[in-house]
DNA sequence: TTAATTATGAACCGATTGGTCAACAATTAA
DNA sequence: TTAATTGTTGACCAATCGGTTCATAATTAA
């Protein structure tokens, strides 16, 4: 969809990457920890543009919480679907590894957007709750259609029940991975949830 | 110990009781959710008492954490260790239902400070980072004393990687029951990790 | 009674909060 | 060239933020 030029004076901004700042943000300082004097510095934005394209604060942090989903969580879950992407098992793992990755290579203890919206956010905004919903329902299936690749001889309920339990492993790791100075400490969690679907 | 007569004015009021009421609104809140506003509201004190008493708002937010550690940890902690509270599958399963029961009868989406405390704080503050990770040494200990009982076969690693394991569970849940409309998702992370103990 | 000590409450602080608005700049359609 | 449209900017807003200060109240020790 190639964008057909509008009348008025054009924009001197990207929103994609005006949308990553955002998300960066959010991400790191959550919501309240985050302020319009914040997102001026990161964006080069004033508060009037920023205030026209997305409403109020609340709507950038929504609209970033979308592209996060449509970014980072859309492509976790085509990974763990993606069958020349590794086997199966290889693929969940990565899945739960990634949590360990971060802090253990990178020291970076900001976790999951995902995860810290629903601490965050979810149980104060109806709109972020059901935003966080169908991330996880998403994830749910991806994780799945692994399972159901690695053993396709279990059935839509066994599938369901160990997706969910990986999902909520995952989360875990995620939130353990931000105070948790023993790596050991996750990959325990991971090994656990591994061996439990391995079985 | 009881406390002896001090010099001048008395308090009017229950220190134990502030902490309580400091609990709950960190609890719910979050630490930049919760302003001085709410505070003094909550408690009825005003300003220069909450300040002469603690510090800071920072100081605030410890001592409830603190005080939450000594109170539900700490009790969570007593009760996976209590023979007499059950066998020690049925105390493990009751640690994980917990967060279970509070979102399915009491609609309480507020989950476990412990837990908000580090999906909010833990990596924007050294002090409550150390809180949180005393209290996670303390449940991963308690857990593995339950697992002992459970299995007295297993060596400190086996039973602390379980242990670990099992915490991982119970952070994720905890994180998911702020969101999750549907409890069947957090009883699949239960079950699995019960299948996976009791194996 | 007096002095020392401690607690309370309200006024006050500068800084910051999320948010609005109107003047001005830059573009396209007529 | 002109009008309509859209984007940018900075000033401005009331409200709130965490925090301080100080006079006053209430108590005990002397």
């Amino acid at each position: 969809m190639a964008k057909m030029k509008s009348r008025g004076r054009p924009r001197d901004f990207d929103e994609e990457t005006v949308l990553r700042d955002l998300v960066r943000l959010f991400w790191v300082k959550g919501y309240e920890g985050t302020s319009l004097q914040h997102i001026m510095a990161e964006t080069g934005l004033k508060k009037g543009s920023l205030y026209s394209l997305f409403g109020s604060k609340k709507d950038m942090y929504m609209q970033a919480l979308i592209f996060y989903n449509q970014g980072h969580v859309k492509s976790a879950c085509q990974q763990l679907m993606d069958e020349a992407s590794g086997q199966p098992l290889a693929r969940l793992e990565r899945f739960l590894t990634a949590p360990i990755i971060s802090v253990s290579r990178d020291m970076d203890r900001s976790g999951c957007f995902l995860c810290n919206a629903a601490a965050d956010m979810a149980d104060k905004d109806n709109d972020v709750n059901n935003v966080v919903e169908k991330a996880h329902m998403a994830l749910e299936a991806a994780l799945m259609m692994a399972l159901k690749s690695h053993d396709p001889s279990l059935n839509n309920v066994e599938l369901l029940i160990k997706a969910r339990s990986l999902l909520t492993t995952y989360t875990g790791l995620r939130i353990l991975a931000r105070t948790s100075k023993d790596i050991s400490r996750l990959e325990a969690g991971r090994d656990a949830a591994m061996q439990f679907i391995g079985a």
